[in-house]
DNA sequence: GCAAAAAAGATAGTAAAACTATTATATTTG
DNA sequence: CAAATATAATAGTTTTACTATCTTTTTTGC
């Protein structure tokens, strides 16, 4: 995948950033840095200081990349949007069948990351384990309002629009594909969460990955519903 | 409500706290001047400076109750799963139909919570807003297994726990009762988000509330998956 | 009603976090 | 190679998140 794709590159809002991560071998190193500290130590006790020390260059340098470890984190949750919109599109490609490509849609949106499809620098395993714990963190702050309309969640909505637009060509009557598919997205980070941490609160079983099973049954059942067609579920 | 309720109290693991607020009214003004300030300046901005400012207290004061302010949206979450939970127990007292009783669970999880049922010196509304915006990051921390080993989400667990006996009631067989009623309880505080901040990831209508609606439709849809039987949805 | 105990207030102080500013040294690029 | 730009080194500020100590007020048990 490494070689196919190694023109194509990731784009993220540049109100989240001060100077382009990608744009230099030092904000590159701050990506890789950043998602291996955050990894280790979570939000709270990640700080420009450590990251600094972590990647052998100063905490000044760190703040010409991004005003704020909030921004940073909004960067590479940003990212893992759009990575997963664009291979979202790819497993949706040359699949005629909407229902096919919903159930496609939900396995990646609820499957954990493998390793081995990885496209650049950025560890994407990692990467899913901080946007499971830490993405929430985001946009549940006082500055939501503000900084939606600077745009920065719009790799977000992109992702969830793309889904919903199968919805709409499955059942066009369909009233809340917003609604399933950000509870779907939302909720299997949730759930794999749960799983680690607080198994009370979900159901693990280590035979059959649960939680994709799940949230798909979920989805195809709340859509038949609506509409009484036939399911290859 | 207050009449008749105003010789029980809803009760926090004592590992949360350092000194009971229940049991001072310095401890009580802690509680609902941290439910007023967190409501207006959200987690992040919220300190015990200016919580102690607030109530007219110090900063030591506060810490005599509380060791961090982490402790602090601890205790206030696990109160609310409490209130919860006893709201919940009185709304399917003496109903004998188990699908009518999860048709109320779902509706009581899920809807917004109003003034009037206040059974104490704490505002339930705000304290709804709080537990909305902030309590995932109650759990989403480095220290939530230790914490868990304590038992601070006991509350919130015993809340999930009574719902998904409900679900047992109704099919016996059904694989997935906690993940079903965490996704319901996390989902549709995160779809109350979305409708004020993030509109685009969610359906927002006016008239009926969309969120009661969709998620009892979706428990409903998924548990008729697994089972035949008429539903009084 | 009073003494002892406990709680709260007042004040001060520390370590670290979250930045900003300045200057010097590399590195890139035209 | 000069000019521009990026990074490093260093230092400093403000705020947060606490801890410590001492005094005053309130509670309580007799």
């Amino acid at each position: 995948m490494k070689e196919i794709l190694s023109n194509i590159s990731i784009t993220v809002n540049n109100h989240i950033y001060l100077k382009n991560p990608e744009s230099s071998g030092l904000g590159k190193r701050i990506l890789e840095g950043s998602i291996d500290l955050l990894d280790e130590l979570g939000f709270e006790a990640f700080t420009f200081k450590r990251l600094a020390d972590r990647i052998s260059s100063t905490e000044a340098s760190v703040y010409r990349y991004f005003e704020s470890k909030h921004k940073l984190l909004l960067y590479l949750t940003s990212w893992y949007w759009a990575w997963t919109d664009f291979r979202l599109f790819i497993s949706l490609a040359n699949i005629p069948s909407p229902e096919e490509r919903l159930k496609r849609a939900i396995n990646l949106l609820t499957s954990p990351v493998q390793k081995d499809i990885s496209i650049t620098h950025i560890n994407e395993e990692k990467l899913h384990r901080i946007v499971i714990a830490e993405s929430s963190k985001s946009y549940l702050t006082k500055e939501v309002d503000e900084e939606n309309e600077e745009g920065v969640f719009y790799n977000y909505k992109k992702l969830v629009q793309r889904v919903c637009d199968i919805i709409f060509e499955i059942d066009p009557k369909y009233k809340y594909p917003h609604m399933l598919i950000s509870t779907v997205i939302e909720g299997s980070h949730h759930q794999r969460f749960f799983a680690e941490h607080l198994p009370r609160l979900t159901d693990t079983s280590k035979k059959e990955d649960a939680i994709v099973f799940f949230y798909t049954d979920m989805v195809f059942q709340s859509l038949r519903a609506k509409q009484d067609k036939k399911l290859k579920s």
